[in-house]
RNA sequence: GGGCGCGUAGCUCAGUUGGCUAGAGCACCUCCCUUACAAGGAGGGGGUCGGGGGUUCAAGUCCCUCCGCGCCCA
């Protein structure tokens, strides 16, 4: 067994693949391979902004497949010299975890309720079949956030598991999760910070509003989803009486109309611009608008404007200064009194039949009541349209006006948008035409960045509001914690000033009831993980940190408001490197998601395969590009894997049966096809550097690959002999440059491939693979003394026309070459002459002829087969 | 409708700034137990590089256009 030190292990007879995760795993947490050196100054450190997974969710291939991309730039860089900090949070934070505890526990969140201290979770948690026959129990919101924290725990200990048996290289040392309590204390000194600054603040405002979750959703959480509708066309009444025909999808909005509105340049409406009509039904007088967002193919060319049927209908309102008259509450039904606008008594009599119905029973009720009335015209013509949802929601939005916090992000000032434009050029981005996706977004803002949210865990926005002698909240003046004391919960701790016992009394105060946006904290990933709150030592080693990993799927949301945040905070761009991996696709080339139903579950994976094996496969999909889901690959990876243990106990039996140590010495190599060799290894390592260098992990991975089989397949055959039993100066050249290629590859291959290369390292080599240096190109290159690499594919070519000869002749490669004459350009021969006897040796031959010609052939005569 | 990406062998993909006869792996076919590896090795067949047009001595690569797919945003 290895002891944790490193050192050798000897070489088995019959190496596998079996057992490497949990050996070395062990011996690197043991040994603090990974362990980040917080001496190193910022320009030693290599600092990686790690997306912190949703531990509520489960773990997929998509997950492997990008945090092995990271995973592999984090080794290469510290095999550079790079201390690299590299760190893992949790995100646990949020709807996810919500409905996850919900569902597990089979439990309810109910804020009213009063904190019960003795309170244990129910018995039958994790069984859905038992919870599914019982009631909810309702518990109150501190019970409720404590379910959420013990069963995040349970999740991230699997999480860890898995990313320890798939060999990422983190620190395990430097976790956080964007729940607890630093992160909290941290999110909200950011906020309080914003606050003080102006960056942060509170309005009351249309927004758009999940009836299901009951909370408002910002802009980058929305989706437009297409969904059936119909267009009913009702009459609208003008002054001399005819009707004008508005084309709506939401009839039962016709209360809250507040406007109609056409293109300005349309000649049908033109007359009608600043004169009023009437509308059916409710009888409520409205004007008639130019606004160009109007668009004259749609319906009838006219619109009505409610007060709020969608985000058009905002833009409206706000610009042309309309008045509010809303109907849907934040269930989602309509309110039980009519707008004050509605004053007719048929009007309010067709208002009671709609009072407390859903949008949808509604709509029906106000259809029903038009046909009644006969000022619904035809039949509804049905279409197909776009509709916002909660990314995470199933029903249709709905726009409700609510008082709410805001964070500036350039959405409303021009000046701070082209300044967060601009901290895209302080990025380099991988792959670059990444960059566009984050600069369109954020041209196409229309708003701030919206961060209440009306959930129970998540960090509360720290504030308190005084209440006036009738009980009404003061809302101007919020009420702020000492900073000293954060984390605080204001629907607990009490406002400072105050008493408990004041507490939603008049006179007294009340906390504000909502939490902040997840991203609102997550977007502070790289100040939690460099410490920016209480670790100004670290802060400094550390941040701006230097590569930003995340899927571009997420760049709206995740890398924009990280952008927004250290933007406002410290004036910087907070990484140099993005590097956005793209999804894995199942093999109908569709997203592996959770509600597809198509994901494949990576322990499995990973046991089967082995996890070498995997991360090839992961390291196969180029930066940004989606790629297939391919066990085939990972079968290919496996081969690999097994390929070079082989290969290395062979490279590694020459000339070793005493018990000394396996040395390099260039020195010793003086055989041009051993420089040969090495003049192409030179060149291979000048591309896989450069190719991670510009975090294309890929690339090196292909030409490494392609020259280690080639190296195996070609050059280790023809030397073989010569290594074995040549005379003692071809003997040695031959291995000392099999060992110096095979330390090289092995180092080639450690970023993407951790676990067997660092198994071969311990046969021969002290320490960890991981700890030692990038391969230098000059030091190969001087091995090889000027060599041209050409020789190695002459020699190869001949030997393999020599093997084609003994295939073609359904023989074995073993079988002895009587006589054979070699063909080939002058030139080509010239190069062959020096290695002749190695080919010679490969092929089973006593001695080759020479004869010069256009291009390569042979004339081969095998020993003749045994009868 | 706007932006971005993609289309190369049956499949998955390479193909830097245009430059030898367009490559690899898988799959398929044939052969070889060879003493590192049969979870291996040797060899073979297979492509009008999505269509059309243009620039050039030369185009998979550059330009235009069309078709198809995907993503993001309206």
């Amino acid at each position: 067994m290895t002891d944790p030190s490193g050192s050798k292990r000897a070489i088995p007879d019959k190496p596998t693949l079996e057992g490497l995760e949990a050996r070395w795993d062990a011996v690197w947490e043991a040994s603090g391979t990974y362990t980040f050196d917080r001496t190193k100054d910022r320009n030693q450190v290599f600092s990686i902004d790690t997306p912190p997974p949703t531990v509520s969710g489960s773990l997929h291939v998509g997950h492997v497949f990008s945090y092995t991309h990271t995973d592999t730039v984090a080794r290469y860089r510290r095999m550079r010299g790079d201390e690299v900090f590299y760190p893992m949070g949790w995100d646990d934070n949020g709807l996810p975890t919500e409905r996850r505890v919900q569902n597990y526990y089979g439990v309810r969140c109910d804020p009213s309720l009063p904190h019960d201290p003795a309170f244990e979770p129910p018995s039958d948690a994790g069984d859905p079949k038992a919870i599914k026959k019982r009631r909810e129990i309702n518990i109150s919101r501190r019970n409720f956030v404590d379910l959420c924290h013990r069963l995040t725990a349970e999740d991230e200990k699997a999480f860890e598991e898995l990313w320890r048996h798939l060999g990422l290289s983190v620190d395990w040392s430097q976790t956080y999760a964007t729940i607890d309590e630093r992160s909290q204390r941290l999110a909200q000194r950011a906020f309080l910070g914003n606050l003080a600054r102006g960056e942060a603040y509170q309005m009351e405002a249309p927004s758009l509003w999940d009836v299901t979750f009951r909370t408002a959703v910002a802009q980058a959480e929305l989706e437009d989803r297409d969904r059936p509708a119909a267009y009913h066309r009702l009459a609208f009444h003008r002054p001399d009486g005819s009707d004008l025909h508005i084309a709506t999808t939401r009839p039962e909005l016709l209360v809250s109309c507040v406007a109609l509105v056409a293109h300005p340049d349309d000649d049908r409406y033109k007359p009608l611009f600043g004169q009023t009509v009437t509308t059916p039904v409710f009888g409520v007088e409205v004007p008639v608008h130019a606004h160009e967002l109007a668009d004259p193919e749609k319906g009838t060319g006219i619109a009505m404007i409610c007060t709020f049927g969608d985000t058009t209908d905002v833009i409206w309102w706000r610009e042309l200064d309309l008045p509010v008259s809303a109907v849907i509450d934040r269930s989602g039904r309509f309110t039980a009194e009519a707008p004050a606008c509605v004053e007719t008594e048929a009007g309010l009599a067709a208002y009671e039949r709609l009072a407390g119905k859903t949008v949808f029973s509604a709509q029906e009720e106000m259809v029903a009541i038009l046909n009644e009335t006969g000022e619904v015209v035809g039949e509804p013509e049905p279409i197909t349209h776009p509709v916002k949802f909660f990314e995470k929601g199933d029903r249709p939005l709905e726009i409700v006006t609510s008082r709410q916090w805001y964070i500036t992000n350039g959405g409303r000032n021009p000046d701070l948008q082209a300044a967060l434009i601009a901290r895209g050029d302080e990025i380099t981005w991988h792959p670059p035409y990444m960059q566009a996706r984050y600069t369109n977004w954020i041209e196409g803002l229309n708003g701030d960045w919206l961060i209440s949210r009306q959930r129970f865990f998540g960090v509360p926005l720290p504030l308190w509001y005084a209440l006036d002698e009738s009980g009404e909240p003061v809302y101007d003046e919020p009420i702020t914690p000492d900073t000293t004391d954060l984390p605080i919960d204001p629907s607990s701790d009490t406002a400072p000033g105050y008493s408990e016992e004041q507490r939603g009394q008049p006179g007294g105060f009340m906390g504000d009831p909502d939490v902040m946006d997840t991203w609102a904290t997550s977007s502070l990933s790289p100040q939690i993980a460099c410490g920016w709150d209480g670790d100004d030592d670290l802060f400094a080693r550390t941040y701006p940190m230097d590569m930003r990993p995340q899927a571009h799927d997420i760049i709206r949301t995740w890398l924009f408001s990280t952008a927004v945040r250290s933007h406002l905070e410290e004036d910087v761009a907070p990484w140099r490197h993005c590097a956005l991996s793209g999804w894995v696709l199942d093999p109908d080339r569709k997203k592996m998601s959770k509600s597809k139903g198509n994901v494949v579950t990576p322990m499995g994976l990973l046991e089967q395969y082995g996890s070498d094996a995997v991360r090839y496969w992961a390291a196969s999909g180029r930066p940004g590009t989606d790629t297939a889901f391919d066990d085939g690959k990972m079968k290919i990876g496996r081969r690999l894997a097994i390929k070079i243990l082989n290969a290395s106990r062979f490279v590694l039996g020459f000339g070793t049966d005493s018990d000394q140590p396996v040395t390099i010495d260039p020195s010793l190599i003086t055989n041009p096809l051993d420089r040969a060799m090495l003049a192409g290894l030179a060149d291979l390592v000048d591309e896989a550097t450069s190719a991670f260098d510009g975090f294309d992990y890929a690339r090196s991975l292909e030409r490494t690959e392609t020259f280690f089989w080639s190296f195996t397949d070609d050059y280790v055959e023809l030397v073989k002999n010569r290594a074995y039993e040549g005379d003692e100066e071809g003997a040695q050249s031959a291995r000392n440059a099999l060992r110096m290629a095979l330390s090289t590859m092995l180092r080639l291959f450690a970023p993407i491939l951790p676990f067997v290369t660092e198994e071969v390292w311990a046969w021969w080599q002290e320490g960890s693979i991981h700890r030692q240096s990038w391969p230098d190109a000059d030091e190969i290159r001087t091995a090889a003394a000027g060599a041209d690499k050409v020789t190695a594919d002459v020699a190869a070519a001949a030997l393999a026309e020599l093997r084609k000869h003994k295939t073609n002749a359904k023989r074995s490669l073993v079988t002895p070459v009587v006589a054979a004459t070699i063909t080939d350009t002058t030139e080509r021969l010239d190069v062959l002459r020096p290695v002749l006897a190695d080919v010679a040796a490969a092929a089973r031959a006593e001695h080759l002829d020479l004869a010069e010609g256009p291009s390569l052939s042979a004339e081969v005569e095998l020993e003749a087969a045994p009868e």
